[in-house]
DNA sequence: TTTATTTTAAACAATTTTGTCGAACAAAAA
DNA sequence: TTTTTGTTCGACAAAATTGTTTAAAATAAA
């Protein structure tokens, strides 16, 4: 029995992936996928029916990457410091692995409300209620400002890591950044978001 | 003469703009366009010849629509902290004047190289180096912390300010709240930031 | 070699999206 | 009133996008 070629269905895969997370189901042309994976628009059809089929492997496989790293992040024990430096390097992990999960977020929010309907309901509440313990203890030892939920401080983190994730064409051009030096920048605001963070927390 | 319906006209550009704005150019279809604005799809090329016109329209409103806060902005001389709260102030008021901002630079950012280096060249270094003076006084003080520039804070700024707005949907979602509850929200969101700001940058 | 599978190119149909045209209509000017 | 100018709509043409089909290679397994 001949084997199947997986590797050219994942480079489809890998390539829908980029474009769908820049462009939106609406913005991406199947087109620009192809191109992207370097063969010719009829293989595309040849191992997924249709443009909807991609976008629905995309986004299973894209949400299926993000699990890992809760897990990961969720099952281990520290104070309110060393978690939240945790939860930023889990954070900025996943998004050095995939760049264009901040787009891919924004674009569905704003394109497919049934995603966002079950996203709402489904995703757990589970890391904003473990900042609120942690965050307990800590105003009650009084370190902390009594002003800030656990909702506000992932909220927090969430901005601080991904926005740089959105603009990544911007600040290269900026200060004329090649692909090297712009990981040297992402790196570089791993270590700044942790020292802004806990010192924002402080009381 | 008979006079033109800049009513209509006017409605359009609304129109275009926020679903623009949302959808980015290629997202985006003129009959969505047609139908946000309640007019007829003939209409549209009536008064603005084709897309392509009506998008840049829209980036010219758009853009212009930041240059009076951005005046209104630099033009007023005080120290590090107020000059922060008031970053903060005119960059949540301006997001909430058009909450479809966020997405819209996003979205151009990804899609449009050539805006992006127009204003990657364009685009004033006034705030990061004004901060950056006022950083330097605080500094000598021993006021904040070293490792922080103007650019860093900026971005922390426009991350925690802009994040929301990119999120409307979802958090709207998230805890059934209906429009007043969000403006609620936001404002609220508004001073979190500042006291967050204030103290991440605080030695 | 023979066979089955993968890949491409080209042509095609179907659908969606964009843009145009002409007629009808309204309102102001003559 | 008639004419002119500006506005609106429906029908239509043009272009772009998606998806299918065919034939012909290339490739890998039997």
């Amino acid at each position: 029995m001949p084997k199947i070629d997986h590797n050219t269905k994942e480079k489809i895969l890998i390539a829908a992936e980029k474009v769908f997370h820049r462009s939106g189901f609406k913005g991406t042309r199947t087109t620009a996928i192809a191109e992207e994976a370097g063969i010719s628009r009829t293989m595309l059809h040849y191992y997924y029916s249709t443009k909807e089929d991609l976008f629905q492997e995309v986004l299973n496989k894209t949400l299926g990457a993000v699990i890992p790293h809760l897990s990961r992040l969720l099952g281990q024990e520290m104070d309110l410091e060393h978690w939240i430096c945790h939860i930023i390097d889990t954070m900025c992990g996943l998004f050095e692995e995939k760049p264009t999960f901040p787009n891919f977020v924004a674009n569905i929010i704003n394109e497919s409300p049934d995603v966002v309907m079950m996203l709402a309901t489904n995703v757990q509440d589970d890391i904003p209620s473990k900042l609120d313990a942690l965050l307990a203890v800590e105003k009650q030892k009084g370190t902390v400002i009594e002003n800030i939920t656990g909702e506000d401080l992932i909220l927090n983190i969430y901005s601080l890591c991904a926005v740089p994730y959105l603009g990544i064409p911007y600040i290269k051009a900026k200060e004329n950044r090649n692909d090297e030096q712009m990981l040297e920048f992402l790196k570089q605001r791993r270590e700044k978001i942790k020292v802004f963070v806990l010192h924002g927390i402080r009381k």
